[in-house]
DNA sequence: TTTTTTAGTTAGAATATTCTTACTAATATT
DNA sequence: AATATTAGTAAGAATATTCTAACTAAAAAA
């Protein structure tokens, strides 16, 4: 167990390494830490409503609220107004706020190419395998 | 390669999951995202100067010091003076700061469970075989 | 030894992040 | 139909995050 801890470590640094080089690749964006933790949410949440999204992040309305107005400002989100309730809108990202999504497949592309540097198919093979075992719940 | 990159971004979710509850967890820390990056990046660096620090995180250093004069403040940090260099200081974690290492430690010990418990003996020994592989250089 | 560079600091300002309180309009409950 | 709840907004304030310009003291280079 100890040696699977240690593992794990070691993968899940190389994996925050991949991240950060990718978020630092696409800082074109110009966007500060939290705001991108916003969009991260919103995407993860796929198009939510405000209320829906504060209650995510654990945070205020109002707070969340003029959060979003800067993203949607800078065309990085939109509102959908609803029809089913008029009071209510939901979150899209724009083209450019999927860019977030561009940024972590970055990441990914790149760490798979790594592994796939470091193993031959046959490994390949049984390392997706055992991962497909981790993964499915 | 297409199911490799799968694999990985569904991973990397998973590990970055795991670090956020961590993260929810040890809110009690009541530090903000940008504070515990820049707890993170010292930890990496190991008792950085503030110059390296700054440099590190491509900040000013006057934006740099009034960070870390509030971590100081919060008893997170502390600087040590150098003898060789009478102007500089390093940035050492306190024991409260060096808890940004136990929520790490916390995510990844319930990563290596959830794989334990999905993997027999045979499979997680060939696990951390290509996981070595993988990870050594 | 004089000059230049470096590490860190101070001051002042702009913007970002967050909150509470109070409001409007729409929907749901009684 | 009257009342209560819900989604989002507005205003105002506190704190966090960041910058540039200007400074002090120590170390390095000339």
């Amino acid at each position: 167990m100890k040696k699977l801890i240690e593992i794990v470590a070691i993968g899940s640094n190389m994996v925050g390494l991949m991240e950060e080089q990718a978020r630092e690749q696409f800082n074109l964006l110009n966007l500060t830490l939290t705001q991108m933790h916003y969009l991260e949410t919103m995407n993860k949440l796929d198009n939510p409503s405000l209320t829906e999204l504060a209650a995510t992040l654990k945070l205020s309305k109002p707070t969340v609220k003029v959060a979003v107005d800067k993203l949607v400002e800078k065309d990085f989100v939109i509102r959908v107004r609803s029809d089913e309730d008029r009071r209510s809108a939901h979150l899209h990202l724009t083209e450019k706020g999927k860019l977030i999504n561009t940024m972590h497949e970055y990441a990914h592309k790149r760490i798979a190419e790594s592994i796939s540097r470091k193993l031959n198919e046959e490994e390949q093979e049984q390392f997706i395998l055992l991962m497909e075992k981790i993964l499915n719940k």
